[in-house]
DNA sequence: CGAAACAGTTTTTTT
DNA sequence: AACTGTTTCG
């Protein structure tokens, strides 16, 4: 926000002036948030009404006017975006470095923390790795395969879920099969539910809602341990407390005990993860779980104009559960809402595109003042062929997470294998990519022996030479067995960076070379597949660059008393000098980070190009906008068809209706289309329930509605002449999209999102020629093939992808800065 | 064993 | 339309 001050610490500034510079400009409400001390706090806090000022305001002024240590502060966000802002505003508030020791982060990320240091206590090791939905997915197939069980009755998917909510909810695998008595579905779920975490504890593997249920555990059963968290965080803040399931609340129930100088932050009206286990009772019941709790509501919105606010405010007033609340702001109504009513989605879709570019084109706005909202990913599609076609510079947040890109968890899998060789599900993934001539025939038996002897399936594979069944692929199993060991010890020799490291792995394990034969066969994405690679790179040189905010988060061996183990020693006396980190547990947190963090998470590249963004609206909640567009505002799709029959559904879904209405500053569009290509097939919806119940005064209509004459915009005359002719270019459009589909196939990326820092990683192997140096027609000498041409150079991310005609061996793909190529 | 063709299913949101 | 799993073929 613009009219946010920020303060830079002063050596001579102390009590009283720091108090004033505190409290400036804060409302009275916010103020009292600021100054309130002891005892258990809840600030409802509306959209947009200055919530994380609130927060950062209050932990300066705690550490500042009453001198509380950072080290004493525990602050929880939902994401870690969330949590690197929190982490910027309150330096930015107290001065750089000022806020060091303070715990500020996510629920998963700094159980994650606390669970490495004592994974002994629930029988796992320190190194267990963090199972992705992936992985999940494939072991409870796995289970489900083993137990004998039928996979259309128990679909992989509804039985994770099932799973998850459990443990969201604190119930393990045996009170979950006393709650199953009688129920057949449900007392199966239980044998799995229980096979499966002891085949997770087998595998040295947590998935993520066990980071959340055994720190549960954990702090349970050892009061001792939970002492120390409990004796170290003074006050502790949750934001966004509407998103807790009960796992969470229990953690932070736990940890205030002792103290009680818990404040949580949060918007009833913004519930809207429930099926991902938050339940909206713990904001509601805040006041009688915690008792003499304190209430503070937020209620001056300082982001969206008056219209838009009434709009809000009369839709999310249809709710039942709900605590009143009524925002308001003294901005003056601002512009109406636009309500569209287009008659397909490329009409809705270029409308949108010609709205942007008409705005952006008359210097009224900038590309980056609009954002494009969606309930489902689905929707994102046509909007994107709109963009692209107008020339508009736009971005996708969301979808396929970075991490979750083949590639990518190719690569990881060797990590994680390298780090636990305990964990069978990786190891699959490992040895089957590339493919080395070990199959599935082989590894189900591998996976059988390793059941018999209670062991991994690493371990079967070491001791090869004892088990005749397998003397077929012997040597294909030792050679792996052989590369792993071989990538470990140069892990542990500690002599690289993280990006070396990892480059090192994806050129030792054959990935890359994979990929690069790929392309031979003509496979068009493995120029991007090879750029993610490198990406991967970026990733773990920003990673390592950025430093361990997290070490600071350890205790010293005062605090941890008789728990303190030879490591906590060995840190203790190293923490006065620099020495770096082993390189081991760098990987570790990157391992971590990678498991843990989304797309959305990842730092705002700098001087990024401005850029519509699209995103769901999931997604967008935190994050405002000037101008928001919603699509798809049709029953069946927002609300969606699942909800409508659940009231209790479609009260989330009213919430997100509220949500998505409040990301809005300053105008807000919201359309509809008359016909919808989804699944494949074209389905006809009704306008929003949510557009019925805005006020009618706060909004204009383009368009007609469903079922009168001429539905849709585009035979409107006001919309003819203020919005450049649609129908006439609609039909380009259209033609563009085909001519995109039966083209190339595949989904063309937009340059500009892949516009990320390309770093160059300098690879050990003076004297080589590197990409720069390389041109076609070169005469080349290479280790193993001898001389040859070069016959093409395609530029890859920082690096170049060959093609060259050896006059011995003949034609190779190789990239420039591995194939250690000299002179002729 | 592994690639490729085929068939069938499946659509929410994601830390 | 896209993804998954299955079957078939070399």
């Amino acid at each position: 926000m613009s009219d946010e001050f920020t303060f830079y610490a002063d050596a001579q500034a102390i009590g009283h002036d720091w108090e004033d510079r505190l409290l400036e400009g804060l409302n009275p409400p916010q103020r009292e948030a600021v100054l309130h001390d002891e005892g258990p706090l809840l600030i409802l806090a509306g959209a947009g009404s200055g919530k994380t000022r609130v927060i950062t305001h209050r932990i300066a002024y705690l550490v500042q006017v009453r001198g509380i240590s950072p080290r004493r502060i525990l602050a929880i966000t939902f994401t870690n975006k969330a949590a690197r802002e929190m982490q910027t505003r309150v330096e930015d508030l107290l001065g750089e470095g000022q806020s060091q020791g303070m715990w500020i982060g996510t629920f998963h990320s700094m159980m994650a923390r606390v669970l490495r240091r004592f994974a002994d206590q629930l029988g796992f090791t320190r190194n267990f790795s963090i199972a992705d939905t992936g992985a999940q997915q494939a072991a409870i197939k796995g289970v489900i395969q083993s137990l004998d069980l039928d996979q259309k009755t128990f679909d992989p998917r509804s039985v994770h879920n099932q799973i998850s909510s459990a443990k969201n909810r604190l119930i393990g695998p045996d009170e979950y099969k006393v709650q199953a008595q009688g129920e057949y579905w449900k007392e199966k779920v239980a044998l799995i539910y229980k096979a499966y975490q002891d085949m997770l504890r087998q595998n040295n593997l947590m998935d993520f809602d066990d980071l959340l249920y055994y720190a549960v555990l954990l702090f349970k059963q050892n009061k001792e341990i939970l002492q120390i968290y409990q004796s170290r965080f003074q006050y502790i803040m949750v934001d966004e407390y509407q998103d807790t399931n009960q796992a969470q609340y229990e953690l932070v129930r736990l940890l205030s005990l002792e103290q009680g100088n818990l404040c949580v932050v949060g918007d009833d009206d913004q519930s809207i993860y429930s099926f991902r286990g938050a339940d909206i009772q713990n904001i509601l019941d805040f006041e009688k779980d915690f008792k003499r709790a304190k209430i503070i509501k937020l209620e001056q919105n300082y982001r969206s104009t008056g219209n838009i606010l009434e709009a809000a405010n009369r839709v999310i007033g249809n709710n039942q559960s709900r605590k009143a609340k009524k925002l308001w702001t003294n901005q003056g109504e601002g512009e109406k809402i636009i309500r569209l009513n287009a008659s397909s989605e490329q009409e809705e879709a270029l409308f949108i595109a010609n709205e942007i570019k008409r705005q952006v084109g008359g210097g009224k706005a900038s590309y980056d003042d609009f954002a494009i909202l969606y309930r489902i990913n689905a929707l994102s599609r046509n909007l994107e062929f709109a963009l692209q076609r107008n020339g508009i510079p736009f971005k996708i947040y969301g979808g396929l997470r970075f991490f979750d890109r083949k590639e990518i968890k190719d690569t990881m899998a060797y990590l994680y294998l390298i780090t636990s060789p305990r964990d069978n599900v990786s190891f699959r993934r490992a040895v089957q990519t590339p493919r080395r001539g070990i199959g599935e025939a082989t590894l189900d038996e591998l996976e059988r022996l390793a059941t018999m002897a209670g062991t991994s399936i690493m371990d079967i594979c070491i001791h090869i030479q004892d088990y005749p069944s397998l003397s077929r692929t012997q040597n294909k199993i030792r050679e792996f067995v052989a590369l792993i060991a071989r990538m470990q010890k140069t892990l542990l020799g500690d002599q690289m960076s993280l990006a070396e490291y990892i480059e090192y792995v994806q050129d030792e394990s054959g990935l890359m070379q994979d990929i690069i034969d790929q392309q031979d066969k003509g496979k068009e994405d493995a120029i991007s597949r090879l750029e993610n690679m490198k990406e991967l790179l970026s990733e773990a040189v920003t990673f390592q660059e950025s430093g361990d905010v997290t070490e600071e988060w350890d205790f010293t061996v005062d605090e941890l008393g008789d728990l303190a183990g030879e490591r906590d020693i060995r840190a203790e006396s190293l923490a006065g000098g620099d020495l770096p980190e082993a390189l081991i547990d760098t990987l570790l947190r990157f391992l971590d980070q990678a498991a843990l963090q989304s797309d959305l998470d990842k730092e705002d590249e700098e001087e990024e190009d401005k850029h519509v963004s699209l995103l769901t609206i999931h997604s967008a909640k935190g994050l405002e906008f000037n101008q928001v567009f919603v699509v798809g505002m049709e029953e069946g799709i927002f609300p969606g068809y699942r909800s409508i029959a659940d009231p209790s559904q479609l009260e989330e879904e009213r919430r997100l209706a509220y949500v998505a209405i409040t990301r809005a500053r300053k105008k807000l569009y919201l359309s509809t289309s008359s016909a919808r290509l989804l699944f494949g097939r074209t389905e006809r919806y009704i306008p929003s329930r949510f557009l019925e119940e805005l006020p009618d005064h706060t909004y204009n209509e383009i368009g007609s509605r469903f079922g009168e004459d001429d539905y849709g915009f585009g035979s409107d005359s006001r919309s003819r002449s203020t919005y450049d002719r649609p129908g006439q270019q609609l039909k380009d459009l259209r033609q563009d999209r085909q001519r995109f589909q039966s083209g190339t196939g595949g989904r063309t990326i937009p340059d500009h999102t892949e516009s990320k820092p390309k770093v160059k990683i300098e690879t050990p192997g003076a004297g080589a020629l590197q990409a720069d140096q390389l041109h076609k027609g070169d005469r080349v000498r290479h280790f193993k093939y001898g001389l040859g041409t070069i016959k093409s150079v395609e530029p890859v991310a920082g690096d170049a992808l060959l093609l060259i005609h050896f006059d011995k061996a003949g034609d190779k793909r190789m990239l420039a800065n591995m194939a250690k190529l000299g002179p002729a």
